[in-house]
DNA sequence: TCCTTAGTTCAAAAGTTATTGAACAATTGG
DNA sequence: CCAATTGTTCAATAACTTTTGAACTAAGGA
């Protein structure tokens, strides 16, 4: 059961900018630069939407090769395609996650963090 | 008589993204990138599209800050607003007009320079 | 086996964006 | 002034995107 993903020379520049230009999937992106190397199952991401939504975001930046999603088990977990992007568009991803680095009015992950009780 | 563009500080990464993910006015981009420092008036472009639809695309790439356009006569004078786009996020134009450029699926304009005579 | 968890699919509704042609405005040159 | 040039605005339409809830699938644990 593996899912359907572009190849790294089949990754469209206006596709990556236009999926990278909804605020919902620029957070999911955001959020997966910043634990890069770990892999994310979906429900990481209720903070920016529901279920339903996000299974739609996440699909998009699949078929745009921006993400990849492996199947574990009932999981989904989905990882950035780093070393693809920066092949096929050097520097894009490190300046759009720069941009957005220093954005207050960017949506975030955040929020359910494990509390550590007192 | 002025047409209203945004401050460099109001430029906002995914209106600046979604507008840069349509394959016209990446074109345009692309091609005001190849000229720069000269300006061009919207008849340039009309391999892309009709008049009004051109209109309408570097209405939106003013409106999102990509570009300058200044009247001149009857005329509107564009440019890229580079130093601004540098200044706000460093690196990104420069990345997708690197990553446009070997794309030869992406439009472009081009097909009436001036023909020198034999 | 049955229940829960994780996520998808589908169809509908809502919203947004792109494209068109006709009409309009403003400037310039004759 | 008149005509041509340059580009905008408007309304309509077409096309696409986003969001939603209900129904569904598939795996895993009790």
């Amino acid at each position: 059961m593996t899912l359907p993903h572009p190849n790294t020379d089949q990754i469209s520049l206006p596709i990556v900018l236009a999926v990278l230009g909804d605020p919902t999937r620029l957070a999911i992106v955001r959020y997966l630069a910043s634990k890069e190397g770990v892999a994310l199952n979906c429900s990481q991401f209720l903070d920016l939407g529901s279920k339903t939504n996000l299974s739609y975001h996440l699909a998009k930046l699949r078929e745009a090769g921006v993400t990849r999603a492996e199947v574990v088990g009932t999981n989904r977990m989905i990882t950035l395609r780093r070393t693809d992007l920066d092949a096929r568009f050097p520097g894009l991803l490190d300046s759009v996650i720069a941009a957005a680095g220093d954005d207050p009015a960017l949506p975030a992950v955040g929020g359910h963090d494990i509390e550590v009780p007192a």
